[in-house]
DNA sequence: TTACACCTTTACGCAACGTGAAGGTCAATG
DNA sequence: CATTGACCTTCACGTTGCGTAAAGGTGTAA
């Protein structure tokens, strides 16, 4: 039995199209070409595509179905196995994916007040967030991921009343930095309130607290210029001032 | 604040070519451009961005992203919901596809006799598996999903056990069908047997059955050339014999 | 002025085809 | 025998979201 191109098409659900671009990437070539340059496929072709399209159902792209038809049959069971992790790994993100959406329809729906453009707005709240969060993935390669894992994550899940809390929060500890700026003494107790405040500002970013992180990331405040322009933007010395207070607070400088 | 695109580039974790991207798709535009023609983006432009990727996080494509951010909220929430309604699709494909691996992963490794090879050998009857399922997307079409659906699922959820047992069951309608055919009487026993072996060897193949669905098939053995082909390619005829017996064997005819 | 880091536009490449366009081929028909 | 209509062929652009050169202008510090 010899088929043309529209024939296999027809036998096999797929488009002649297809069957010609499978032909120019060599996936599946005709058996013969007739003396008008026709494609005729044989009973060997109909079985090929009859196996590409297998593996295409199960979600392979076609660099991997042609290494997988093309070599020995054991490579098929290790393909497969891999193919499997791939699935479920996606599963998995498609899974966050749907529980961020729910979280986010959540908070635009029941409390409108949180609307986008308050979710989103104040700049510098999220210059000081990313660089958080940036530092974040430092910290994650110094000490593990534990740590610092899905800051992103513990940001989308909050709820109007926590991201009230936490704009409070972040007042509270600018204008407790200003005054104990002011005092000059990193050891003073209102310092180490700002200390405090700046850890309890940031158990809202990170998922597990550690006193070498803190006093990490309050070295990248006086090492990163933009962390510095922000503490410092009032008074300069700011940054350097938090970080020592910071290094008193969790016991990392006398 | 001002930024050129690398500036803004690193503040948002994205490449310049992203940002310049976003400038000639119309969806994230520089404030201004300098006497140079450098791209400046300002403090709205960083909202902006940081919008987009928010929404580029829950896996929205840039088109969706613009119409988002560039109409009225009320659009985000719906937008959300369908997107969510894409998503719970998109894993349960996702699902499948694991299920159908294991699946396959299961009858590859654990009984290496069913190869791929094997699984896949023999045109002739590759090629009627194929009708009957062509003639099962017609047959659905006339009596509703129900009666066909997932053919190729029960196929790929066949253990190696099944597999034999349709094999073996085959051959026996062939061999009966031959013998039945030498009667020259549709309402022999024999051939109401074949009919009966026919019934079972679809039931591989259809999740239910259904007498006029089988009668309807039957017809189609007889107006479908390549049916006729394959069931008169040692006694012409035979085709039409089968196609009685089943008539009368579903009671479609006296 | 020389170096070097930055900026610009243009354009190909990626996956797997869909969708014309422009033009030969084959069989049946008037 | 010419025409028709259904087939076949090879380009080649469009899809999505950029990565990655290439070729060339700009800014600034040494």
């Amino acid at each position: 039995m010899e088929y043309t191109v529209q024939k296999l098409a027809l036998l096999a659900g797929v488009s002649t199209r297809t069957l010609r671009y499978y032909d120019t990437i060599g996936i599946l070539k005709p058996a013969k070409m007739n003396s008008s340059g026709y494609r005729i496929y044989g009973q060997a072709e109909v079985d090929r595509l009859q196996q590409i399209l297998f593996y295409k159902e199960l979600g392979f792209n076609l660099v991997k179905i042609k290494e997988i038809i093309t070599s020995p049959a054991f490579n098929a069971v290790i393909a497969l196995k891999e193919h499997r992790e791939q699935l479920l790994s996606k599963r998995s993100q498609i899974d966050q994916l749907i529980h961020n959406v729910e979280k986010t329809i959540a908070s635009n729906e029941g409390r409108m007040k949180m609307t986008n453009q308050e979710k989103f707005e104040g700049f510098k709240q999220k210059l000081i967030r990313d660089n958080e969060k940036k530092y974040g993935n430092e910290i994650r390669e110094k000490y593990g991921d534990d740590i610092v894992d899905q800051s992103n994550q513990k940001f989308l899940d909050m709820t109007k009343e926590k991201h009230d809390e936490l704009s409070k929060l972040t007042e509270e500890l600018n204008t407790t930095l200003e005054a104990a700026y002011k005092t000059g003494d990193p050891s003073s107790d209102i310092a180490q309130k700002t200390a405090d405040l700046h850890k309890q500002w940031l158990m809202y970013y990170w998922k597990e607290y550690n006193e070498e992180a803190h006093s990490g990331l309050a070295d990248m405040y006086v090492d990163d210029d933009r962390f510095t322009a922000y503490y410092d933007k009032n008074q300069p010395g700011t940054a350097k001032f938090l970080r020592d207070a910071i290094h008193i607070y969790t016991g990392k400088k006398q």
